[in-house]
DNA sequence: CCGTCCGTCTACCATCTGGTAGATGGCTGC
DNA sequence: GCAGCCATCTACCAGATGGTAGACGGACGG
């Protein structure tokens, strides 16, 4: 979490707890949360998987520890990304480029917002819930920049749909590329990232002939 | 599949085999391969686990048949909805359309594109691999509008994966939605076509200044 | 009528699962 | 130097899981 958002003492990233979070983490992220067991979690760490439930006193427990973590560092990212003051096309831009580091640096993060629907409203409440805030302000920023003409007029609730989805699907979805033959490579992230950003710039551009303000 | 493409004897869909087809297809498109047990899966039909091992002798060789299945059946579909010759935008919404049918009829079969990248290259090629010349057309064709000034001149893979993520997300990342309290309803699943619609065909138009053609 | 094949069942099994109970050992403060 | 706490361990357990072995019954052709 950022700084001065969790009050609590600084964690020692090579505590036994921290690792657990951040393996917890990248195996329900990628593996999926049925598919991780406690066992080969903690044969992962070299733990026995009592120590697991020590800190975490059911694999539930252990989920919404996790996703609480990773609602607290999704929001912490996408708010830097946002933070310094941009108007436009920028401010995609800046999302668009912290969410793509997200999948280099972090990729189960964003597996985990694919997960978690699976899993049933309640842990998605958790791991969504946080970044309501985040969603209601760019919707406004939307709004706002379709008033002053800088972004195609439509209904801002959807558009963010379509932007969401479309780039968490190309910052994410891998296989399909790789079943294509596709090779991944960090180079190809970058090339995907630039032609992202030109679709969405082709998308959100007003429209030229001019029936809103120039 | 589609009519010639099994030459099998016609399938009863109310044999148990067809059901059972139909109730693994659903279980791991929903709630996931690893989280799916033969036992619940024989209890929803109403029948023994060694039931299900006498049609499929593993649990590994049933998601084999489901996925050679569902290709088959996502193949069909999407053929059938570029059947019909149409230029320009017009096949591309053709295509939408039938991955919001999709959506809304048969949602697991989309779930089960999503899943399948989780469990491995192997069963993600088994699914995907058939729909490859089927990529391979989309993609040529993409590339004809686009030396025809019909579309937008970009990289054309690049530009098929914004389109398929677009597509899948708007159509099938519908918890996300539900947990920011958008009420889920068909009329809302038609809104969220029609606007993805508008935004692609922004994303697509080409630009009208012309350095290209016509 | 009888053999055989097909679909389904009962009866097991080894392994893995999440979870409980309680012991051990080391560090810390008094 | 000892009381207590903290992190970790060993030893279990009940239930679920994927899978094997083999019996049963009905349909169907000879």
């Amino acid at each position: 979490m950022g700084i001065g958002v969790a009050p609590g003492p600084a964690p020692d990233p090579g505590s036994t707890h921290e690792r657990l979070l951040d393996a917890a983490l990248t195996s329900f992220g990628t593996r999926g949360y049925e598919a991780t067991s406690l066992d080969a979690l903690a044969a992962e760490l070299g733990v026995r998987k009592q120590t697991i439930l020590y800190y975490h006193p059911s694999k539930a427990e252990l989920l919404d520890a996790v996703l609480d973590r990773s609602a607290g560092e999704l929001a912490d990212e996408l708010r830097r990304a946002v933070a310094r003051p941009a108007e436009g096309f920028d401010r995609i831009e800046a999302t668009v480029r912290a969410v793509f580091r997200l999948a280099v640096r972090r990729p189960a993060l964003l597996g985990l917002l694919r997960e978690v629907g699976r899993l049933g409203p309640v842990p998605t409440q958790r791991l969504v819930g946080p970044l309501e805030s985040l969603v209601a302000e760019a919707q406004a920023w939307l709004e706002a920049e379709m008033a002053g003409g800088r972004i195609r007029r439509s209904d801002p609730q959807m558009l963010l749909l379509s932007l969401y989805s479309a780039v968490m699907g190309v910052a994410t979805e891998v296989e399909v590329l790789e079943a294509f033959g596709v090779e991944q490579t960090l180079r190809s992230m970058v090339v995907r990232r630039r032609e992202l950003l030109r679709f969405l710039r082709a998308a959100l551009a007003p429209e030229p002939e001019g029936s809103d303000q120039s």
